[in-house]
DNA sequence: TATTGTTATACTCTATAACTATA
DNA sequence: TATAGTTATAGAGTATAACAATA
């Protein structure tokens, strides 16, 4: 936990320095530039991040707000909305991408072996799938509203 | 970082259910539980912990609100602040341990064989010294160091 | 009825900078 | 001058619940 938070703080400081982006934000626009056609649903999004419905919103409407992505409706699913990275958005990401890198690989990979590495994302990557398995985050029975019927 | 967040976010749930506790402020008490005499100075804490001076004062100023821990003036170097777990804090710690435990247990270890934990303490430990030796969190020099200008 | 997304609200937390006091 | 801690402020972010609309 101490490790991944100095990796938290560290390059949330560095996006935000860089781009002004925050560590969430980031997410959500490198998580757009590496889907197909750079678009997503909004529900999609939030499963990948770790977030509420309305965080996402809020986020992606500030995201929108700076021109970094657009919000339309999706054209099957009428309840649906499509976020889509725009240029700028991808040029903003390519832009802090080199230095972002860089801290990763200076505060992490740096200590890392070749074996090192295999063996974490072997480990880090059994890890995460069981708890995705399990109930994910919040263990809460949803109070049920079972009205007659 | 996703394993970690979604560990935090459990562990988070289960501390504010079980004992109205934020994951900070379980990490402070337990901190002051493991520490000689289950005391230290607010720096030292502070250094522990993640966390700004104001953001632990901030915090320190809850939890003595709710009588779990005490602040009292160092004896001696009066600039220094001497925080205490009281028996009320011990007793909630002992009280939301088990649970702790378990949910930690349920998400984390039963997922790793006892040779994958000893590679993954091996690795992470190392990391975090590395971590610890380059700048830790803020390389905020003020001004901006090297700036592509 | 369930799902998708937004909104409104209320609150927690965090950091910055200014400030006091002691070393 | 440097260190220890507090405070004031101010903003960012988050979750909850209520809401609207579509499936």
């Amino acid at each position: 936990m101490e490790v991944s938070s100095l990796l938290q703080h560290a390059v949330d400081a560095h996006l935000r320095a860089n781009g002004d982006l925050s560590y969430v934000q980031f997410q959500i626009l490198a998580r757009l530039t590496d889907a197909p056609e750079g678009r997503l649903r909004m529900t999609d999004l939030a499963d990948g991040v770790v977030y509420s419905r309305s965080g996402l919103t809020y986020q992606a409407g500030l995201l929108e707000k700076r021109g970094l992505i657009t919000r339309s409706p999706a054209p099957d699913d009428e309840r649906s909305i499509v976020v889509a990275v725009t240029d700028v958005g991808r040029a903003l990401v390519a832009q802090v991408l080199p230095g972002h890198i860089d801290v990763v690989r200076r505060l992490l990979f740096d200590s890392l072996e070749r074996a090192d590495l295999s063996a974490l994302s072997g480990i880090l990557g059994r890890v995460r799938s069981h708890m995705r398995t399990a109930p994910p985050r919040s263990a809460k029975p949803r109070a049920n509203r079972t009205r007659a019927s």
